[in-house]
DNA sequence: TTACTATATTCTATTGACAGAATATTCTGT
DNA sequence: ACAGAATATTCTGTCAATAGAATATAGTAA
């Protein structure tokens, strides 16, 4: 994957949020879809453009599809995504939603929410 | 100069070339279009774009237009054009164009090529 | 003034990204 | 086989970016 692929998938509000979440670990669309609060096909297409780039990998879990940061995880990618958490108040969004995303796990986990994919982010 | 404005500026190949270069010191347009050996239009455009995203300041001597990186340097940019030297063999055009930079300086001092812009690069 | 050099802008056409609506696919549970 | 849940794709319209050709501007040299 070379250096502008990387930048195409960054240059996006949105696809940085994912990538943000996916750098905690993995996650189903599903999930993802709660806390972003986006819509379903949005989302979808917005996973797609990254799998063609290369940024993303998809793992199939019974009904689920668990969206990964490809490996081995390329230093470029991992350093920007590091810097989102320390890029200023201009932005609080990216942590915000790593706060979102443990609550949303957590309820998951007690099944109060669609208790999908065990599998996400370990 | 958000995030997204930072990477929309770093996802095109020629972008990143001139900001490559201009990184070791500014550059008149004249010397930009020889050592990426790209027509003058492009060039123009390419860096009017990075100007109204603010990456970019100009400064005008005599008949020339010298562009620089915008002070004070985002550390975020700074670190990803430090990047660029790294970034694999898969593209060794950035090493390649500071090589090409350094001969062509050389040749300006001279006299050799058009003498322009004294200002270039210190 | 005229011609020239350096650089920018405008116009047109093409392509790529993104949104919204509708629909399709695939798996699971019954 | 059927219904429902999770996810993907297709279609249409719109807007941003990029390219190429032509032209404009502004400073310099003669």
């Amino acid at each position: 994957m070379d250096v502008v692929r990387v930048y195409k998938c960054l240059c996006d509000v949105q696809r940085l949020r994912i990538l943000n979440l996916l750098r905690e670990g993995p996650l189903c669309v599903c999930h993802l879809m709660e806390i972003l609060e986006a819509d379903q096909v949005k989302m979808s297409k917005q996973l797609q453009y990254m799998k063609k780039l290369g940024m993303l990998e998809v793992e199939r879990v019974a009904q689920w599809r668990i969206y990964r940061i490809a490996t081995p995880t390329n230093p470029l990618v991992e350093e920007n995504l590091r810097c989102l958490q320390d890029c200023g108040p201009e932005d609080l969004r990216f942590a915000e939603d790593l706060r979102k995303r443990k609550e949303v796990l957590a309820r998951s986990d007690e099944g109060v929410v669609s208790a999908c994919c065990a599998s996400c982010s370990e």
